[in-house]
DNA sequence: TCTGGCTATGTAACTAGTTTCATGCGTCTC
DNA sequence: GAGACGCATGAAACTAGTTACATAGCCAGA
């Protein structure tokens, strides 16, 4: 039943046959309605009703130049990491009368560059990268196209595309100067992959000057909530004496807190663990996660509003900047 | 710099005038180089460098009636739960060519139509939709326009169009079956919104029919970690001596059992804790969780190729069951 | 009655590519 | 030396819409 008719589907002109007038008047009845006389208006809305008409969006597109399509290339969606801020562009999109399509690059590169061109190939007039390190080939493709282009997830006036984020780095020395607060000298940072992710290596960057002269070790995990929990087994075995576990990610946190507590390490009497992010579920962990606040969604909404605005009225965006701040629950304690 | 040019784009004409060829060599050297002299080629090439040429895509989607998109239309991508479905349902549409939009609904029939009609307009060949309760406007829309689509995270052979997913009747008969075997007889049913929700019916269902003569209660909630944390305090106040909870999706379970460490309720000693989907995190929580596993990456990957298919192909897929299985892990227990 | 203006509609050009068919020209074969 | 073939290329038709411009018909006002 459904989309299984062989023979092809009518054209526009197919309909002007139909009903008699001319591929002006159809076009008409479907663009400005209230110019054609209601008779023959009610007519061709017959026969496009009729004939199963609908029409081409490629054509549209031809005539308009627009396709109203933009792109996102974001590292993955196998988490909340992004797939919050993806939520919240694709809201704000609608209102703009503009669809995503998401293409995930796994972090690398070079399919980030493949993907680009895949996006532009498709007709996308807009795109969002993340973060502000990328290859080459991805800013040729960029420069090649002139397709609007905003960075998302790392704030940078500097950089030469419009970025919307928040400061990795702030966002590190926040929490570590909590820990501080705190009287914490043995950190132990647990962080992901560091190729190809600027956001880690700002993180990074903002720890080591806000821990300068503190003992301070770094551990590399997966980006998930198994990672985390390897780490704890890995910082368990080589720094048993730390007092304080700083994640760059709240999943990798909600790991590290999972298995401290199957280890029987009391949080955070023993042990403070501090983070980054702030996800939904980070204020209802057990015992709930002190974090620095990341604003996804807002991030999302701007970021979307900004190209909108880029891709409607030829406006290039400044820049935006998301203050983060920090949270205070109950996985970091003074130490005793 | 990027993007800021104001003189309009060359077109495939400019590029031709430019070569002093004709636009149909230069249509050669950019679909089948092979059958162009090297010199043309070489002089082509230059001036498309030159000028900046990039092919309209929408010119192109025009004459070979194909657009290479497909659409999703997802409840939310504000949890896991459809994340990594999508994420996975991307990466397998990549292989085949094909670019994904997606589509929000928040389990909206009325914005899923909406959407669905959005999608069509910007002219996907194909779309996904989630469940098998839909408005007849959706309905209407799909049979009108004749797109391929499939419907994913629900399995009915009998539907009309065709489904890719597991049996969520089956997975909460397979939850209900552990507990009743572990010797439960007060269980607690939390579950997120029915409204819109065909998922969450039919594990009610099953639930309702394997509990049958058990005392079994339900708790609506958010479809969200908070949702399982206020549950878990509406269950301590109305129902002090129930002796399991069932969550119908691991998102609530993760507030439920946190929740639950937070009051001093020791699972699964006290209380054994089940629930449906096995997300990444569910093996990590503490306890671990035990769960239903619904291969929710496989779903993807599988309606993916199913829908490509349909659009490449023109073959109707048939419907795809896939098998969901018990995960015993740490949150339950035989009672005593 | 003539002119002006309005409404409704049609003709044809235009968007930016792809593709079919035709042709020019050089080379190979008999 | 003539027909055959193949390579490289161009002219023009074609995809499916939108839209500028032209015009026919009608009514009102001078």
């Amino acid at each position: 039943m459904l989309g299984n008719s062989k023979k092809k589907k009518p054209n526009l002109r197919d309909v002007a046959r139909t009903a008699e007038v001319s591929v002006a008047t159809v076009s008409r009845v479907l663009n400005s309605p209230d110019v054609v006389n209601k008779a023959t208006r009610d007519r061709v809305e017959g026969v496009i009703a009729q004939l199963g008409f609908v029409r081409s969006a490629a054509a549209r597109a031809i005539n308009s130049g627009r396709t109203r399509l933009l792109g996102a290339l974001i590292p993955t969606l196998d988490s909340d990491i992004f797939s919050l801020t993806v939520n919240s562009i694709e809201q704000t999109l609608v209102e703009h009368g503009l669809s995503l399509i998401v293409a995930t690059t796994d972090d690398d590169p070079e399919k980030e560059a493949r993907k680009a061109q895949e996006l532009l190939d498709v007709g996308v007039e807009g795109i969002f990268v993340t973060g502000v390190d990328h290859s080459d080939a991805l800013y040729e493709i960029l420069q090649r196209s002139r397709v609007p282009t905003v960075a998302i997830s790392f704030y940078d006036a500097g950089y030469h595309l419009p970025t919307v984020g928040y400061d990795n780095r702030v966002a590190a020395e926040m929490a570590c100067a909590h820990l501080m607060e705190l009287g914490h000298a043995r950190v132990a940072v647990v962080h992901g992959p560091l190729s190809g992710n600027d956001r880690t290596q700002a993180r990074i960057d903002g720890t080591r000057a806000a821990l300068a002269g503190k003992s301070c070790r770094l551990y590399e995990t997966d980006l998930r909530v198994e990672g985390g929990v390897k780490a704890v087994q890995q910082i368990m075995q080589d720094t048993p004496r730390c007092d304080a576990i700083f994640c760059l990610s709240d999943v990798m946190a909600f790991g590290v807190l999972n298995e401290l507590l199957r280890m029987g390490v009391d949080v955070p009497r023993d042990l403070s663990v501090i983070s980054i992010h702030d996800l939904p579920a980070s204020e209802y962990t057990f015992p709930p996660l002190t974090t620095v606040h990341l604003p996804a969604r807002q991030m999302g909404r701007k970021a979307a509003e900004s190209l909108a605005a880029w891709v409607e009225h030829d406006v290039r965006p400044d820049p935006v900047h998301l203050a983060s701040r920090l949270v205070v629950r109950g996985s970091t304690r003074q130490r005793s």
